[in-house]
DNA sequence: CTTACAAATGACAGCGCTGTCAATTATTGA
DNA sequence: TCAATAATTGACAGCGCTGTCATTTGTAAG
């Protein structure tokens, strides 16, 4: 039988008000009274119902997740932080898969998170990153926080989390330069995806940087998927572009690009370098293994949630906002190019 | 400004009861009083207050859903099904990913459980075929549905949604042994999920059928992972052992038997056959693509959860159950045996 | 030992909904 | 036409909790 506030405070011999004031950690309850509820709590296995709660305090305790699903494992990992910053703070979680390309679907969502009750929402790309969605978001004051690709410019619409892919582009396409690569090709990912952008630009800066004339020949569009590195590599060879190094815009390009290469008897990395973004367990599974650009997206998106709650329980005009940067991991598919 | 279902009712000029009977679709409502309160609802866009319905039934309309993540291709298209049907039957989804290695952690989930207000709850393996967890649920009075592999034998201690593993492996196998295959291996999964004894079985049986022996040397010990892929197709190559086509566990060990191929010049599907199953999206990833076994895991996902939403709803001591046989696929790796 | 004030505690209404059961209205058959 | 019965509808309590505000208890100062 599960018990109730009312079997607490008899069994502690206070009221169920005092009872409620120690679940809700209210600093106004005598220590000796504060522990006698805490014992009649543990004793009873009592546990608020949070029906009951939200009820009463017409608020709620849920957090959204709104995701446009491109990749499981990015998802999973998202998932996995944000839920364990929902079960540190006592939130629920709410899952909702959307179609980003769907007409019509801004105003369903809104609609949707009007109709349930909706504490805020952690927002993924590519919705975090349309500023329709975004603005409408924001008109409907519901407090949100956006994990997007960006160099650390915040637009004080909501708290934010920022992955610098330009610098991580930079940085890898100078471990490239520095291996002594200055044909790098550019296999673009998802034009609609901001990092895509980024990504490019970090690349261009690096090799503006170390006086490499850029190339558009090496340049190539694309989308995050096999196909597309596996059809980007074929382009370099089919017409015969030199290029000792790829960057891929994430795992799966690389990964394509890596097959490619491998079906026309090119050697990797020997031959050819060849570096993903993204670290995703993917890139452990190709062979030889992905020199890769991590970003830690389960650290990110807890904080995310973090910093949604926070903002939640005290609204400021100011939100927070963070920068990560994706770190190079070293594996095997990258070496020095060859004289 | 959120509508109560006292605006309903004072807008349709009717009681809050029957607006309550009309939103949980009670059938003793006459047409046109239901038809009013509906244009009621529609006009305020009321939507029910969850929190105080489940006050009120001191009923949950949460559905739990717990898994120990392998896959996450696996784990989002189950998500997306019982997400789905959850929607549908206006319950919500609670994720739970759990370790099932971890001591204690069938105690500490039941605790959970028990915390939780949670109407039932959708299991997926490996736990689903842990007895002492099973049992123990069964005990705690908690309505479930499980996903396992096995062949119609049901327990009735739940309704339960069955993978006909050991069929499928059957017919798979067949459809090599059709193709003139005789030596096949067979890259076996984990050792504690039931599947792979599964599909062990059907392999063995197919095999039998036809009047093939069977060669242990060819049966390979591994888990569900690319790695295990590799390696158990460099041992068949290293030790010179004789097979033109290979039975992998799912796609991913399918995909580490390719590569290792490739890399010893073997070509697939001309020289050896390799067969996978789950048809995951790394199915397609490869080159070749390859042949599979594919089970709807989102269709089952969602009839998992509605049997499961049956069983709350109407508790009935027979319980229901269903079986899939996931299909074959036929795409590029797999070709007639060479003479 | 009082008084004045602060700290701690409690009584009670009410969040929005459903269950129970009584009241009302419609329908049927003689 | 009028019971008798069935089909609809409504009044009201109460689910378990928190907010408000009144009350009690403790404490420092006089």
């Amino acid at each position: 039988m599960k018990s109730t506030i009312l079997d607490v405070a008899k069994h502690a011999g206070v009221s169920i008000k005092t009872v409620s004031r120690v679940t809700n950690n209210e600093a106004t309850v005598r220590q000796s009274t504060r522990e006698k509820v805490l014992a009649s709590i543990a004793e009873l296995n009592y546990q608020p119902n949070l029906a009951a709660r939200n009820l009463a305090t017409t608020k709620s305790y849920n957090i959204a997740f709104i995701y446009d699903n491109p990749n499981a494992y990015y998802i999973i990992d998202m998932q996995n932080g944000i839920l364990a910053e929902c079960q540190k703070r006592g939130y629920e979680l709410l899952i909702h898969p959307c179609d980003s390309q769907k007409e019509n679907m801004i105003d369903e969502f809104l609609l949707m998170i009007k109709r349930s009750q909706i504490a805020g929402i952690v927002i993924t790309p590519p919705f975090s990153e349309m500023p329709l969605f975004i603005d409408k978001l924001a008109d409907a004051q519901i407090p949100f926080v956006r994990i997007i690709s960006g160099n650390g410019l915040a637009d004080n619409i909501s708290p934010c989390i920022m992955i610098n892919d330009q610098q991580a582009a930079f940085n890898i396409t100078e471990y490239l330069i520095k291996l002594g690569h200055r044909d790098i090709a550019f296999l673009s990912g998802s034009a609609e995806h901001l990092s895509t952008a980024e990504r490019l630009k970090g690349y261009k800066l690096a090799l503006e940087s170390h006086d490499i004339e850029i190339n558009t020949d090496l340049i190539l569009a694309g989308d995050y998927s096999f196909e597309s590195g596996v059809k980007g590599a074929n382009t370099l060879i089919a017409q015969n572009i030199k290029a000792s190094a790829i960057f891929a815009c994430n795992d799966e390009i690389a990964a394509g690009a890596l097959f490619a290469a491998r079906l026309s008897h090119i050697d990797v990395p020997s031959e050819l370098s060849i570096i993903g973004f993204e670290n995703s367990p993917f890139s452990r599974q190709t062979w030889p293994k992905l020199t890769t650009a991590a970003q830690p997206n389960q650290e990110i998106a807890q904080r995310a949630t973090a910093i949604l709650i926070d903002s939640i329980k005290s609204p400021t005009a100011q939100y927070q906002s963070e920068l990560y940067v994706p770190q190079l991991v070293e594996r095997e598919s990258t070496t020095k190019a060859s004289k």
